[in-house]
DNA sequence: AATGAATGAGAGTTCATTCAT
DNA sequence: AATGAATGAACTCTCATTCAT
């Protein structure tokens, strides 16, 4: 895309974005357990060797790909801004946030269940894995506590909890093999009709 | 049962059993990935080669594996019987039973979710594990039915959502690093307050 | 087929018979170095631990399968006696004896060339197989001398040399992945030109 | 050639023609049945691994040493030029060059002769071996016709089947394993005998 | 920044053979 | 005479990593 003098020799940045992507495609395709550092190396079309000058070793490979997780979903959540908006609306936002995900980028969500297996043995992953899925909760949070306060949902909705079964039903949800999207559709009805208040 | 005099010389279902106990010990510490036979071996006690005498290869392995989750999960949904229950009272067992699996068996979750994550790959594995959960789903729809019928639950309830909602919640809640049995009690009487009828 | 009171256990020579014929049977669909005791067993609907009661160890079991090549060599070579016939005769029975080897018993040979490979690093395979062959070619070499002495064959005939090219001819050209009994046919009519005298 | 200051870090042609030449050597002594990976890269000083990396698998080395058996056939072949000789000159040629290469290259016809029982089974080893085969028979049927024509061979002799006798014979009486320079000489002097024209 | 060659450690699997019954 | 269970030794092949250039 930008100017390149020497398109063989990429500045690192650029070739470990472009093995980060490598790796998520395999990943994709076969799992993190299947993931093989020649294969990355093939896919990018360089030297084994060279993927280890760019990445060291095969632990910061899987760190690098967590970055690149986090980093999209990142950019994903502050795209639409939640400012102003009721309580519904942002919880018909998230809704649709993680609609758009999964169909936008099914990968993306496949890759990040590969790694919240793999972080409950590797810390690293952890770190960077495990704070997302709280951000995430987090932000169902926030959204239940200001239903609460406008009246919006029930008062006895406990917001943690709720907020733990939001994420846990939807991811849960994705992670079927015989997922659907009625099956999601569904799923938003279902929760949006336990949490709001009835009078 | 009997005293052993030649603990070297089992018959091939008690090794058989014996192995999949090994099996699933070392799945619990270092996950499917990381699962040799010949550590399996060394726990059992006997030679590899006697290892794949009985289990001739380590697809079949897994697949012993699985089917040896799938008794246990089998005997311990039969334990307790449902008849003449509420559908209240079978949602509180249906809790019960979650928590006391997670407290007696936690690896069983753990291989569970492994095993789940397999199946995506391997059309074996899936045929064996996919039914442990639509038959742990099935039962949560039919408990909802129920309570829709005797109207304990509110009537907007959408019995296959909700087991969807229910079931995703738990296991995902348990599948969460930071999982604690306060977090599960939490998630059980939300569950319960978004599910029932007020009137 | 005679009275038997144990089928399921034969006397010791018929299953080493039994034994023998697998074997032969396993050579000739997947060669020698692709034979296994445990097919052997499995054809005979045994045990691997009977087969080595039967026969101590896989090299006796070679040693086994030559001495079953050999009788059946043998009883071919005394069917049709020689007595009284004129060389020539003897040549065209020669030649007719073993186009029905190659067709009546193709496997022999297959076995046969098998053997005689495996004799060159297995003496005691040497011992007696090569016997095999050498009374094979002392047969042609007499042939050729009475043809001689009566004036059949050319005055200038090297006996031995003779012998030593029909043999190889012969079986070289039954050994070919390519062969046909028209090969075979025109392999016979030329020796025959070649040896006999021409006045 | 050059003196070398590093033997362990070979240029990829020259490691797989040591691992060709090792492979050779190796099957000379316990045949192919016999031959180990482990025991080539120990020849040739290098791990099992650098083995792999230069052959990929048992299977293409096989074909490796296949091609290096015909790579040497055909050199040898082409060393001596044919042009202008008469056909029993010829045929005289090839006698030489058959003992030369049993005198020279013993190893060569030992090696074949384990290829062509290979060939058998495996086809791939067949595309490369068979032809080496039929062009020395086409050689002999080439040098037949000529002599046919000039009159130097007997007017009723068959091109083809002489040359299926002639190399059979040959390759046959290498193969025995009591084999000595005095039978094959003598089976050239039959040979002749039995072909040129007597007049 | 890049690469061809090399490697140690280890993976699953195979096989003839033996042991206890 | 027969067998289920066990085994040592070996096999081919793989993989992340390193070295020399």
């Amino acid at each position: 895309m930008t100017i390149e003098q020497h398109p063989k020799r990429e500045s690192g940045d650029e070739r470990r974005l472009a093995i980060a992507a490598a790796a998520r495609a395999l990943i994709v395709e076969k799992g993190l357990e299947g993931l093989r550092t020649r294969d990355i190396a093939a896919a990018v079309g360089i030297n084994i060797a060279t993927l280890h000058y760019h990445v060291p070793s095969k632990e910061a490979l899987v760190a690098l790909v967590a970055e690149s997780i986090r980093h999209d979903f990142r950019a994903q959540a502050l795209r639409n801004p939640r400012n102003g908006k009721t309580a519904l609306e942002q919880l018909h936002m998230e809704f649709a946030d993680f609609r758009e995900t999964t169909t936008d980028m099914p990968d993306l969500i496949i890759i990040l269940t590969e790694l919240v297996e793999r972080a409950r043995r590797d810390a690293a992953i952890a770190e960077i894995i495990l704070p997302m899925h709280q951000f995430w909760r987090g932000q169902f949070a926030e959204i239940f506590r200001l239903g609460l306060a406008d009246g919006s949902f029930r008062p006895d909705l406990d917001p943690e909890a709720a907020a733990t079964i939001a994420t846990g039903a939807l991811s849960d949800c994705w992670r079927r093999p015989d997922t659907t999207p009625q099956l999601l559709d569904a799923a938003f009805a279902e929760l949006e009709r336990s949490f709001i208040s009835r009078s």
